[in-house]
DNA sequence: CTGTTAGCGCCTTCAG
DNA sequence: CTGAAGGCGCTAACAG
């Protein structure tokens, strides 16, 4: 039989109380007292059973999610997400609002985590963006015990707790092979659309696909890159134009948003002249795109996961207890017409 | 505040056993009283605290997990994993115990079955092995009212409740399109190195390389396909006599298990004479070969993710809870070198 | 500083 | 057929 409370309490001749005292690290207990309690919480390996402790404090974690207004499908679909967690708040014991900010505008996000601090929530979700006020409000909610998850985009070298999101630069290297590979033969020279080099996650997608370019396959060439601002409308001007002023234009990879625009100028060219496009997130339109052939593969973070991973994580860092590493590794999912889900 | 027992045997006017009979369906109340107290339930919409029903039953939730007693590095990894969420039981309320069988082996795997049925667990995992014997077994359990999910190898159209591993025809399919996309230029013959095609799963991932490239890559010839029973000493053999009899092959698809003996054989060519090779589970020996460019790619399912999924379907199933179906697909991962995890 | 007591939401005897 | 009372493992007042 599992140890419990009260085997604690009789083993170490005191009450609940008390043992109770010790397990939460409240005050009110001597040394010696505490000390003997300890003893026999390690004596008997006792595990507190989360579960009651959250039915006896009527417990339920309360969390922000912080998002950008962003209407591309990505970030919609992550906002779907996190309705579709909300509407799940009843049996997991969360309470979770979600906060809407203006796009790539790092003083709205620190307004937002500063509008956030004073509710005091359990915890908090944000897409980060990468400046040094952010990294201080960061730290000062840090300061007020409430536990941080950076989504999509990181924060490193912050007092986040965890990281929901890919590894931009591994994201890119992929592509990058990918995109050698399927060349293969055909020298080639590619161009790269990105939304904004603002963003740290869409620098990083460059920097692993221009390196590993230039290691293994040095015939290749990069164009310099679009900014498309991950608006379709700029992205399909930007692409028309560069496929007409660079006739050899072999490949295009997509590393941001915006695709749908990017489609549309692959799509106007003839069949045979259309280069290889590689792109990010799988959403309706990319997913069209790849059965019809327009894009050749698609490299994706799942959104789902990203949530639900983002949610397991801010809870066990409320409660200080460990996460299953391998459980919240979010991955970078390749996807061919061939095994779409 | 959500609504409890009390409101709604308040609500019903009747007692909370009364409440809690008809909540669980036992026996013991007259019909317009059942039809009061759900009424009630669904006017206040109440939802079941699961985690509270399971404090109070100290219900803890008795899982068998069947596992071949295969030595490849993937079932060892599936093993492992499994020994992880037993390490976990004391939190997750679970109680887990493992079965071992030969490999391939109908009879024992029913035998199994069988034996287990006695002490009636909520649940069984299981890798299925596709027979009408394993299939009316299945449906023995299924009336005993025991939960069941396969694992990593299906058994469509049995009594089972779930399935936790990839859509191998999907995989094959993928494994083509990389080998075509690949190949891209040299026209080419590949090789296909199986376990046995008396397994479904790489019976289906064959079907699904086949069609791709009949259909998709018509200028590619395959192999008749070389059973390596999942033998390293034995797959070693088979490659390097198909290597040395058609030195013109230009690509191995390898579908089972036995990679370290692929590994040497391809190893032992001339660098810049070896076919490509992709390969199928992420494990030490693949993963070294994948950094090394003796693989060029692998398609991997996460044993992990597999257990941890078949825990929490077994889960739902027993309480007859519904599962976010999006979680719980597994994924045909694609790994490169660039994207190890 | 420490102990007692009464729940959290639900289930399970045992009476009636 | 129905209800009252006690308890699952833990926490939160409130007394001492």
């Amino acid at each position: 039989m599992k140890p419990t409370v009260h085997d604690i309490a009789r083993s170490a001749g005191v009450s609940l109380a008390t043992v109770d005292r010790v397990l939460n690290g409240r005050p009110g207990v001597r040394h010696v007292t505490r000390e003997r309690v300890e003893g026999a919480i390690s004596a008997l390996g006792y595990v507190r059973d989360v579960a009651a402790a959250n039915l006896a404090k009527s417990r339920t974690y309360s969390f922000v999610f912080i998002l950008p207004m962003n209407d591309n499908p990505f970030m919609i679909s992550l906002a779907d997400e996190v309705r579709g967690a909300i509407g799940r708040s009843g049996a997991e014991r969360t309470g979770i609002r979600v906060v809407d900010v203006p796009p790539f505008d790092p003083s709205a996000l620190v307004g937002a985590l500063e509008a956030v601090l004073v509710e005091k929530p359990a915890g908090i979700a944000f897409v980060a963006i990468d400046t040094p006020e952010v990294r201080d409000a960061v730290a000062r909610l840090a300061g007020a015990g409430i536990a941080m998850v950076t989504l999509v985009s990181d924060l490193p070298d912050s007092a986040r707790d965890h990281y929901a999101g890919i590894d931009n630069i591994a994201a890119g290297r992929t592509a990058a092979s990918l995109m050698g590979r399927f060349l293969a033969g055909r020298s080639g020279t590619v161009a790269v659309l990105a939304g904004s080099m603002l963003v740290r996650d869409h620098r990083e997608r460059l920097e692993g696909f221009s390196a590993v370019l230039q290691d293994t396959f040095p015939d290749v060439r990069i164009l310099s890159v679009l900014e498309g601002r991950d608006d379709p409308e700029l992205a399909e001007m930007l692409v028309a134009d560069a496929l007409r002023r660079h006739p050899e234009i072999s490949g295009i990879y997509s590393l941001g948003a915006g695709n749908r625009g990017l489609i549309r100028a692959v799509q106007s060219r003839e069949a045979d002249r259309r280069p290889l496009v590689i792109a990010h997130e799988l959403t309706a339109p990319t997913r069209a795109a790849l059965t019809d052939g327009i894009i050749d593969a698609v490299l994706n973070q799942d959104a789902g996961h990203e949530v639900r991973s983002a949610i397991r994580v801010l809870k066990a860092k409320a409660d200080g207890l460990p996460v299953i590493t391998a459980q919240e590794r979010i991955r970078i999912d390749i996807f061919l017409k061939d095994n779409l889900p």
